[in-house]
DNA sequence: ACCCAGGGTCATA
DNA sequence: TATGACCATGGG
């Protein structure tokens, strides 16, 4: 839970595997938890979590993270909150954006809440089913509408989208190679894979 | 040497 | 509201 919650805001324009790092470093540590979190100083946090790069701005955003945990009595309490009163609650935290929120929303909190990424915008706009520059919300309302709302359905989808979206070109709109299917030259063979 | 990675905030116009 | 600067490490 704590633990998914973290690893939302380290995997911030980030390489998963570099989180995995950060993640190790606080676990070994025994830091994974809100109490022992919350007691951290933000330069020493900052230095456990330096792999996962951009670690002042993401140490400050871990602590907004544990003290708005801490001002509203721990995760039990947030559990029986409705869907999007919990989502608004998560959107005040600063450093907790949309996609940041949608992702706690669905692997923590197991709500059925579909995840825009960077990877969703861009396979879906190559395809063609939308224009790509679409606002986050207008996206969501898209996917959310269109199926069935469930959290099952919304993981494994959104699991689908990232292990085929690191295929896709990021340079060329339109590029043919990866619209069919295969490594394009611009395209970096092994992208870094692993997922949380 | 360059591009990229499952974003978000803040300052400008 | 919309665009740009900024944050920073690690891998291909």
């Amino acid at each position: 839970m704590f633990e998914i919650m973290v690893g939302a805001v380290l995997t911030q324009n980030t390489a998963w595997t570099n989180v995995e790092r950060a993640i190790g470093n606080l676990k070994s540590l025994d830091l994974l938890s809100l109490d022992a979190m919350g007691r951290l100083g933000r330069k020493e946090l900052a230095g456990l979590i330096r792999p996962a790069g951009y670690f002042n701005v993401k140490a400050q955003r871990l602590q907004n993270l544990c003290d708005f945990l801490q001002r509203q009595g721990g995760e039990a309490s947030l559990s029986r909150m409705a869907d999007g009163p919990l989502r608004e609650a998560l959107l005040e935290v600063n450093g907790v954006g949309p996609e940041t929120a949608d992702d706690i929303l669905l692997y923590a909190f197991e709500r059925p809440v579909f995840v825009i990424d960077a990877y969703t915008r861009r396979l879906f706009s190559r395809i063609g089913l939308v224009a790509g520059d679409e606002s986050y919300e207008k996206l969501r309302s898209i996917f959310e509408t269109g199926l069935e709302s469930s959290v099952d359905l919304f993981n494994e989808y959104h699991a689908l989208i990232v292990r085929h979206g690191k295929y896709i070109c990021t340079k060329k709109p339109r590029c043919i190679e990866c619209c069919i299917g295969r490594h394009c030259r611009y395209l970096s063979k092994n992208r870094q894979s692993a997922e949380p």
